[in-house]
DNA sequence: GTCTATAAGGAGATAGAC
DNA sequence: GTCTATCTCCTTATAGAC
């Protein structure tokens, strides 16, 4: 194993490792301190709480879905493509991911409206993304359909749902392609 | 606290209530007791795990859900109405609920593939769904377009997740209305 | 059915020595 | 930064008396 990155990376890396694939709940300190391979005090030196260590995981989460798109896209310009672009790279994001699904979906299902930082988190993260998809559809000249642009994005919404059920991006290929024949 | 119902019911429900509203992981065998108020003995007398109560909750949701939605559809049989009754359904069982999701994609992102049984429950469960919006759009004639009946259904599938991070079913009604517009 | 005791382990978090 | 010890509490599950 090498130990490349700092102290502060690799418990943020395990930790978020751990949080998306297995459950926030399910992932106990002592896991993440052994499979980050750092003592324990180190931990609470970084983070104070468990759940600091939560709401870091979801700014990065938030951080690197977004800039990972921007470089997904890279210089293509025409807004047609551009939502192709979106939808393949969540198509992307789910076979990288073992079909793990959306970050924040499932924090949203595990840990909901028990946290009120968490919910925020969540809803910001999707008004962004659904904006995303109402902007190009304004682009291409849709913008007047209002319905078309919550229709797609619920469609991928769903489609990524469906990704972890069935451990495949069949769907959102689906959705990809009922959306090419649309715009 | 009326105790009309016997011990073996009142397990049941409460495991269901709490695994369905707080999560799985989240609920603790002891809460369980407290809540139905009664003894741990009768509970293992009752399941001889914690899983198997999962398992148990997992049968009784699916059985919930298709005959509620039987009551539901009524008498009606026009396939077009059925298809915006089916909405209307899951509109109405998330009002009902506090916006709490769908079971089964719940306990999707909670346990996922960690467990064989589970991830085959949900599937089993969705392919189900999915059938029904299929068979339904046959019947109105959409039944050569195949790509339609999946689109419908993810956006639904979508339009559920939605209500959970939101607290409203302003996307179910918009998928309502979409799907209004298109049969 | 009830009750209580107990096992065996894990959780999150803190303190202090090095 | 590391290590170990410890605190407090909770977890699932079992056993036995009533």
């Amino acid at each position: 194993m090498a130990k490349a990155s700092s102290v502060q990376e690799r418990i943020s890396e395990t930790a978020a490792r751990l949080f998306y694939h297995q459950g926030y709940y399910q992932t106990g300190i002592n896991q993440i301190i052994a499979e980050a391979d750092i003592a324990i005090g180190s931990l609470y030196k970084h983070f104070k709480s468990k759940q600091e260590l939560l709401y870091h995981y979801l700014e990065q989460q938030e951080l690197n879905f977004f800039s990972g798109l921007a470089a997904f896209i890279g210089e293509e310009t025409d807004p047609k493509k551009m939502l192709l672009l979106l939808i393949d790279y969540r198509i992307k994001l789910q076979q990288d991911s073992g079909f793990s699904g959306c970050h924040f979906i499932k924090i949203n299902a595990e840990i909901g409206r028990e946290d009120s930082v968490v919910q925020q988190f969540v809803q910001q993260h999707k008004e962004k993304h659904r904006h995303l998809v109402k902007n190009l559809l304004m682009q291409i000249g849709e913008g007047s359909k209002a319905q078309l642009a919550d229709g797609i994005f619920l469609m991928i919404e769903g489609g990524i749902v469906s990704a972890t059920i069935y451990g495949h991006t069949k769907d959102l290929e689906t959705v990809k392609a009922t959306v090419k024949g649309i715009i």
